[in-house]
DNA sequence: CACCAAACGAACATATTCGAACAATCAAGA
DNA sequence: TCTTGATTGTTCGAATATGTTCGTTTGGTG
């Protein structure tokens, strides 16, 4: 049995089952450990698989990368983007609140505040600020968006055009240079629109990651912000326009 | 097994029922509790999950929510209730499912049919079902309670008004031994009355605690029902009334 | 608020696995 | 035959994983 062969079946092993321990290596081979060991590390070496104390598997590219990754996507930055935000929203205050992860991250921050009254079209919101005794929480109805959690449709606007509150939370999924605000989804942008329309200050807050990034359907333009959370500069037409409409910048 | 190994199938587990138990962990493995402790204490730090004082969870607010399910009262029996109550729904079905702890094991036995339509006025069960991509869900507007996440209120009955479903599975919070069923918010007691109203069937789910116990808004009869599941016989007046008004009963 | 049981983490003991160094074997070529 | 390099076996101290014990913390209950 040469080595080459060996290293090829133990490849064929761990594609079947995912793992392979070492003892059954050396069952299957009838050499010692430690022979098993200098091929495993090899092939770990050359990427092949992934070496664990006691044997060796895959690598670990499984399920929890896309939701659990996203999630955790520029975490830092948004945290303290979130940070930034709350500051400026007094005890008391009403707002909306819409869809994407910077929100939630946002709703966690404002856990802090007191007597806070919320309207929202995203569940992860509702549920995080529900739980406050004090704040009083409305959540939009509508179809609940699989992906995310997002409340979303023309009964959500209609729902979004009964309240006028102090603030609107806006996440966001994309920037043009030219200042146009995107998101991927149309019923979304019905909900945002009416947030927008229905909030006495707009605060936009949105990661870097944003900047330029394209998406299908425009929601409007950053003129209609009052202020902008971001924690990198943004691009000079921007800035041009953030000036021109007399944006607030804050920048972490 | 490989520490590395059983990593992975924790995650996996955690990712499915967005909750495991030591215990549960423990008996999977045949592993002491420490080792797994150590395990979840280990993924915990790389923010794979979120620890909590028996097992662990995903780290998504919503999903957490089946964390607090796991010390629901009388569990046993409000899942064999649920496996009892979910095999008369056929796939495809439409359902309002109102709110109550019994109410979100339901939704998670649901999970495993296929393009159910559901409308609900509980956050948690719009947060289980909706991560399925094959189901519909619509969350009816209105204040969230923060004890539960329930949605409730006279514009959440409305919204309800505006479906006619197959079916509407109802959980209780007492039954008195002349049938009246009771429940201790007011508002609630509008959604619940609008679920009846507006469904061919009405289900009702209910441990063996609830007979018996008081509260303080009447809601309706037993005779209202088609359906009554629960874990233990009901009493003699309630099993008359059962009989009167044909409602047929189903005991796990 | 006091109580109790379950869960927890720290500390230690034990068993397993690891890697490094060295010896043994073998094949190929000078 | 001798040398060389590659491969494998062997040994041993270090590192890692798991079990065990015990005192502390936590969460639920009366």
């Amino acid at each position: 049995m040469s080595q080459s062969h060996r290293h090829a079946l133990i490849l064929e092993k761990i594609q079947a089952s995912g793992f392979v321990s070492i003892d059954e290596l050396v069952e299957s081979f009838q050499v010692t450990p430690q022979t098993i060991r200098r091929d495993l590390n090899q092939l770990a070496m050359e990427q092949k698989i992934c070496r664990h104390h006691g044997g060796a598997g895959l690598e670990s590219s499984t399920v929890n990368t896309s939701y659990q990754t996203r999630k955790v996507l520029n975490l830092e930055a948004k945290e303290k983007i979130a940070a930034a935000l709350v500051k400026i929203i007094p005890d008391g205050a009403s707002l909306f609140i819409n869809i994407g992860t910077t929100n939630e991250i946002i709703a966690r921050a404002l856990l802090n505040h007191r007597h806070l009254q919320v309207v929202t079209n995203n569940l992860h919101v509702a549920s995080i600020l529900g739980a406050k005794e004090e704040f009083s929480v409305i959540i939009a109805g509508g179809e609940v968006r699989h992906s995310d959690g997002g409340v979303i449709g023309e009964a959500t606007s209609d729902f979004i055009n009964q309240f006028h509150m102090d603030f609107g939370i806006i996440g966001i999924s994309g920037i043009l240079s030219d200042g146009s605000l995107l998101d991927f989804d149309y019923r979304e942008v019905l909900v945002a629109q009416a947030i927008i329309k229905n909030s006495r200050q707009v605060l936009l807050a949105t990661d870097h990651s944003k900047f330029g990034r394209n998406a299908m359907v425009r929601l409007g333009t950053i003129g209609q912000a009052d202020h902008l959370f971001t924690d990198t500069p943004p691009p000079e037409e921007i800035m041009a326009a953030l000036d021109e409409y007399q944006v607030i910048l804050h920048m972490v």
